[in-house]
DNA sequence: CCGTCCTCGATTATCGATAATCGAGGAAGC
DNA sequence: GCTTCCTCGATTATCGATAATCGAGGACGG
């Protein structure tokens, strides 16, 4: 439905138990790559088939889970590949959100954004690396929603399942700490209301990461990939 | 299910019933704004109401209709804020496609565009609008195909609904050989095999005939209603 | 007259049951 | 011993029927 459900209209099986699900698959309950039984949600939840496969669908065009005809469906397993591949995608992105959002971004949104960076210091003195990235994503996503445009907003969230992927293959080899404060160019940059250096900005933050990411991978071994 | 089924595994209705449905929206039998009942659906098919709540389903996840709960399915109407949203998120990813096709691009591919472009030219010739924003969407397809990463190819058909849509508001301010035309600088970049050049080309493709589109539209202020 | 409440047909959401399909494991043939 | 075929339990796909919800139109009170 596009959803988002920012209004009312609760209460429907089907999107009750996407949420529930989907729950289940960010804490790890369902880990990648295992099977979701039709037949078990039914009876865990005392509800009929018919949501459920629905749910799970929506689930599908969130790329959360894969499924094939006959075979049902199961947690989608991110490879590294598509993970690589993500990065470029996700660079220009960002880059049209930073342009898009820097001439319009209220003080609200920029104390919002402070607030993130804040909140990611905090979790990075607890060594707490799950807060950094849940704290990093939404500094992302507030961008993304002063950016005011729908369409780049729904975008960059269908990329959600493999942003989330990272926490899995992020072995930390960079220290929380330039995570965190590689997003103060950002800020300022949206401070100064700068579109190009906004959009530079946020370009070289998730590039920067991504060429990390993968001349660290390099050296053990990486399957499939030409130079 | 990511499915694009290039395999095998025919014969599921709702996949069945989801090709059927979306040909006959792009066909315009159902207009935009058009409800779809499944109710006539099922009847229609002879098949039950659960397979037609899932074909729905799909074709609401590839954002050619949208619904809301107890109030079904409706075909989407695009309007012109969300096509002007449109651009820049589409600039960006051609941008990449060119980019990372130009290095990887083969004979064989180059030569398919070269076809596209020849078909352009030879609907041009008969005036037939519809066969050169055909051959038009399949050219820039060509590329991302070309580009060799399933995730961003995924995300630009995502914005088949908006690119289609096109049509409906692209009252010919633009003279139809000049839309052909301007493909043959992606395709001599490719032939250069120059990603920033073939990045470069692409985005302008696009934002030209974004600019294009919303000057020429300043002036009626119509409010998403084709006369 | 005008606004509120209620009823009712149309439609969607969910259910419980049946049919079709899959894959693992065992039997039969070589 | 190995392959092929077949059976069977588990699971998905589809069906037909029921419950819940919506919105238009009419009755009612002011």
């Amino acid at each position: 439905m596009a959803d988002g459900t920012g209004g009312l209209a609760r209460a429907v099986l089907r999107e009750q138990l996407r949420e529930r699900l989907l729950a289940r698959i960010l804490d790890g309950e369902f880990a990648p790559g295992e099977r979701i039984v039709e037949s078990h949600v039914m009876k865990e939840y005392g509800v009929s088939q018919a949501p459920v496969r629905e749910a799970l669908r929506d689930l599908e065009a969130m790329r959360f889970v894969e499924s094939f005809p006959h075979r049902g469906v199961r947690v989608r397993l991110i490879s590294e590949r598509e993970l690589a591949e993500m990065y470029p995608v996700r660079a220009a992105l960002e880059e049209v959100a930073g342009r898009a959002a820097a001439p319009v971004v209220t003080d609200d949104v920029l104390a919002l954004l402070e607030d993130e960076i804040e909140a990611m210091r905090a979790a990075t003195r607890d060594d707490d690396v799950h807060a950094v990235l849940v704290h990093d994503a939404r500094f992302h996503e507030i961008v993304f929603e002063a950016a005011d445009n729908a369409l780049l907003l729904e975008v960059w969230r269908s990329l959600h399942a493999e942003i989330r992927a990272l926490v899995t293959y992020t072995r930390v080899r960079v220290g929380l700490a330039d995570i965190v404060e590689s997003h103060v160019p950002i800020l300022q940059a949206l401070r100064q209301r700068d579109p190009a250096l906004a959009g530079k900005e946020m370009r070289h933050h998730i590039e920067h990461f991504g060429a990390l990411a993968f001349t660290a991978r390099e050296e053990d071994e990486s399957p499939a990939r030409p130079d």
